[in-house]
DNA sequence: TAGATTGTTAATCGATTAACAATC
DNA sequence: TAGATTGTTAATCGATTAACAATC
């Protein structure tokens, strides 16, 4: 039953990886270095060679044996593999200030992310500017999106407005949810919907910490 | 060899899901529900069941056959194992959009982290306060590290400062840096590093999107 | 009691690591 | 040429999933 559009999925965890590469390249490009083998990433970044070079071949770059790879190729076949070589429109929904700290990220236009409006709830927020993009009702998602052709919703809304939020979103005809909350979001098959889980991150970190003071006892 | 304080580290992929079944068990305090199974608890976050228990059973929990689980100690045993019963003294460094509003997440009280003050290299930011904590200068780092028995570092600086922040850190004797900035930090086996890694998850995001795109056209 | 659920052992799956031939 | 490095196949490792006896 093999299916010819198959097309074999790169492993996630390579994928999270890339950015960690990507960011190292751009050092060795401003330190005017033109190529790189993936021993030398490998022991910058405390990984295996081979790990890196899986990692690398998923992006489809082509090595040269003793050399290694190009390094503008590499950034540019990374970059488009992640499709941060072009930017989707993106609503920012929650313009509390978290979400005001994500609009304020000048990077996220050159990773794919472009904001071209924020929401909030807040009526007091209606018509303000948050680092050059204007905040606006809710309700005037649905035209909005109509009007831009936007695929991307970030939602830094409290955890219990989320699922509500993420259903205006996918009614708006979202095609990608960015989850800044805690809460676990429903939503069609077909929207994709990325979890940024601080908690997640927070929770390893003090649960290492933790268990450290409890040995040190 | 076998070593008798081995302890049978848990499992990284546990621990980060445990935050999220903690979120949906405090919606069951609110709603009053007083016992739920880990089939219930699978559908309701789309994870199978015996997922769910083995993540349960990492907090040393134990559950009645037939009846699932108690709530409210069910909540207890991953508050506790999470460390997130007590707070640790932090520092945030980096008083940008990012940093500020970090400051502002009142939440981390109740997940082990107290800001005790905040850093920045800006003299300008020096004096402020920001939600209510005070901004110092970087050099006063170390003084005030002494002072309060501080632990954890939450790194909000620009990515190229991210290295010498860390440094600073480490010698201030903190004991684990959260890290919200691309860097890959180096940093003594004894010291905790956790890397939020915003733009692995926008990678994830963003290459789905692009190939989703692919497809459709 | 019957049936749902726990706790645990075994099977499967996927990612990481090791090994090695091909190459410039 | 010799040696470092790539690309790829095989072995290992760990996490997820399946199976099932024990239990209230």
């Amino acid at each position: 039953m093999s299916n010819g559009k198959k097309s074999r999925q790169a492993p996630l965890p390579s994928v999270r990886r890339l950015p960690t590469y990507l960011h190292l390249l751009k050092k060795y490009v401003e330190s005017g270095r033109s190529a790189v083998s993936c021993t030398h990433i490998a022991s910058e970044l405390s990984l295996t060679n081979t790990q890196v070079r899986k990692d690398l071949a998923v992006t489809g770059i082509i090595g040269k044996p003793k050399v290694g790879y190009d390094v503008g190729e590499l950034i540019s076949a990374i970059t488009a593999f992640l499709g941060w070589n072009s930017t989707s429109e993106a609503f920012l929904v929650g313009a509390g200030s978290l979400g005001s700290a994500l609009l304020g990220y000048q990077d996220f236009r050159q990773h794919g992310l472009n904001f071209v409006a924020a929401f909030d709830s807040d009526p007091r927020k209606s018509g303000q500017r948050i680092h050059g993009c204007e905040v606006l009702p809710l309700e005037e998602i649905y035209s909005l999106a109509d009007q831009r052709r936007v695929r991307i919703g970030v939602l830094a809304v409290p955890a219990r407005a989320a699922q509500e939020v993420a259903n205006m979103l996918v009614l708006a005809g979202i095609k990608a949810i960015w989850n800044f909350t805690p809460a676990t979001l429903e939503a069609p098959e077909s929207v994709i919907v990325e979890d940024v889980r601080l908690y997640s991150s927070l929770a390893i970190l003090t649960s290492r910490l933790s268990e450290n003071l409890r040995e040190t006892k």
